[in-house]
DNA sequence: CGTTTATCATTGACTCCGCAAACAAAGCTA
DNA sequence: TAGCTTTGTTTGCGGAGTCAATGATAAACG
């Protein structure tokens, strides 16, 4: 929990003196980039990043606002809009991936040997909330 | 990240149902109860559980006016203020404690075998932010 | 000493986000 | 077809916690 709480506070300067953004809001820019269409209903939205649904609203309208995605109506089901990362939001997140995976390799590879990070992977994925998650970040240059 | 979110909601909801807390209340109170005169400067309790200085005095604020925790001047130095806890605060822990440790042994121990769980502590301790933290509830039966 | 600097605590304004309620659209069941 | 239930989304309200600024004390230094 306290590791939870610095890394958070940790991450979260990093990319707002970046972007200006959140480690959630990357989140969900990460995982909007990586879907079909660039677009995601925002329940699936909801249950990828541990939101709940009023969450991803009110950051939806954030990220809207900044222009960094786009509502979108579902042809078949009146009753879901879609969430589409824009061409503005695939750039911000190409350039706070840069800063924040970083980071985060910079951290993870000084306390961590390669095989204690695929252990630890291994043993968090079994608690409830893990999701299988995209591997990877499609911005990641290396 | 998905899992912490899930577990934090789940053990509020727990804390809650029990004895209207958080999770972090839950924490202070255990903090407060193991520490010397069951007292403890804010700035360490701040240290302690992973939160501002700021977040630490509207917390005790809300403790207080539920009687959980008395403040207390230091003698020695008029800057501090320590934070106390009541009988009633240690009543309650007691309480707390009997559903919340009930349901964290609940979930790891379905989750995780007795050395899967040392691996773990091992590796998250690594992390920053991670305090040795107190062993054990001093309320707990087991 | 008197002045600067560091430490402890608090407050005001703000953000994030959860909960419960509301609503609209789909899908069932009769 | 008319109801009932379920699903997707949004909104009002409130709690929790951060940041930046303030005040008050202590310690260090000239």
């Amino acid at each position: 929990m306290g590791a939870h709480a610095a890394m958070t506070r940790a991450f979260n300067a990093d990319l707002q003196a970046e972007s200006d953004i959140t480690v959630t809001d990357f989140e969900v820019l990460r995982r909007l980039a990586v879907a079909d269409e660039g677009a995601m209903r925002r329940v699936d939205i909801s249950a990828a990043v541990g939101l709940t649904p009023s969450g991803v609203t009110r950051l939806l309208d954030g990220l809207e606002r900044c222009g960094l995605v786009t509502k979108a109506l579902c042809a078949t089901d009146a009753r879901v809009t879609y969430a589409r990362i824009t061409d503005e939001g695939r750039a911000l997140l190409a350039r706070a991936a840069a800063v924040h995976l970083a980071s985060l390799e910079a951290l993870f590879s000084e306390l961590f040997a390669a095989d204690e990070v695929a252990v630890l992977v291994e043993l968090l994925g079994r608690l409830p909330g893990a999701e299988d998650g995209v591997a990877a970040c499609p911005d990641a240059e290396t």
